[in-house]
DNA sequence: GTTATTCTGTATGATCCAGTACAGTATCGT
DNA sequence: ACGATACTGTACTGGATCATACAGAATAAC
């Protein structure tokens, strides 16, 4: 009961996405944010409670989209094969159109003061997600093991430092083209062999 | 002549990159820095001009290191020496325990808002280092020229991917081993014998 | 209709920001 | 000594920041 919300959540916490996305954390103002959903501070307020808020709610929202591509890289049989088809799907969400270059994430929270809890939960997602990965490896699927000089926590960690360098690159103007050619570049060095479709 | 100076401008420099690599450009205020430094806000202003003039100081400071161990890199004989003798110094000055970890010109810019004169002005930075690792790729120094499939532009941003990847773990706490070590899985991607020492 | 509840906008508060007006102080050249 | 110049600190400006006090408006329950 009670009045009822003259905006939509759902499409405010994309435009905040949007926002979020081209300017980061602390670059977009709580007038930013009201300005592009349409509503006043109070309305915000009420809403979401904080800007630090909205902008947990963003990154949970968008989280579960690199997560399913994950799980899906995972289907893969070799580690290669995995990190093929990770870094090809990240490379695709870097360049979409439909938003600022990069990765939500990364451009919001690196600038961030050392210590911010922002910052640190990211990081903290960041790990989880290599924590994935590095699990993956650690199954060793599709018979032996790794080869000898390659632990499952290095191979994943590499997978993560290629999808955060193609992200600061994306950021900095590299076209998809470009990201996928480096990625092929990259490959070889995780176990598996050739695959033509990732 | 005139009244002279009562600070040192290369120990406020100093000063102030520690304070621009811990807390980002955006996060550090000239409230930060005139009071890290130990001088009223006239006297900044009198020195350095603006926040934005003495950041600017501050890469300029800093970037011939990079250019330094580059240049050391370029005198190595293989594609895959010069990768790793860069990617290994690199490794240590994310993780040099003086300073915050990660990279100064990274950890500063990619929060900043887009558009944002100094974010393009770093990016552009980043790009001339590039450049400089496709052209000695490029010169295909020590025989034969690249393997096919392989460009000197594309394995030029490996390196760089490589580096800001990196840069990112480094933020987020990887230690200087754990760098070591995901470099080492890196480094076959570039064509060149294996050595024992970078 | 009346009341409780939920959401709304106007207007404002407290704080921080980058940057400056101004007057004072220390050195140099003469 | 005296003026020109270079640098200093106190105190302040205008604007932006995040956030809220308050009163009004729209709904549901009764």
């Amino acid at each position: 009961m009670g009045r009822p919300r003259e905006f939509d959540i759902a499409d405010a916490i994309e435009k905040a996405t949007l926002l979020f996305w081209r300017n980061g954390y602390e670059g977009t103002s709580i007038s930013d944010l009201t300005k592009a959903i349409g509503i006043s501070p109070p309305s915000f307020y009420f809403a979401f409670g904080s800007k630090e808020a909205l902008f947990r709610k963003v990154i949970e929202w968008h989280d579960p989209h690199l997560i399913k591509l994950a799980e899906a890289a995972f289907r893969k049989t070799t580690p290669r094969a995995v990190a093929k088809h990770f870094l090809y799907g990240y490379a695709d969400v870097l360049t979409d159109p439909l938003h600022a270059p990069g990765c939500l994430a990364l451009n919001s929270s690196l600038p961030c003061v050392a210590g911010d809890p922002v910052k640190e939960w990211l990081a903290e997602l960041r790990g989880q997600m290599r924590a994935r990965f590095r699990d993956r490896f650690a199954e060793a699927r599709g018979g032996e093991g790794l080869p000898a000089g390659m632990d499952a926590g290095s191979l994943a960690r590499l997978v993560m430092v290629v999808a955060w360098g193609i992200a600061v690159e994306a950021q900095s103007g590299a076209s998809r083209k470009e990201l996928r050619r480096t990625i092929a570049l990259a490959l070889p060095a995780w176990p598996g062999v050739k695959e033509s479709s990732g």
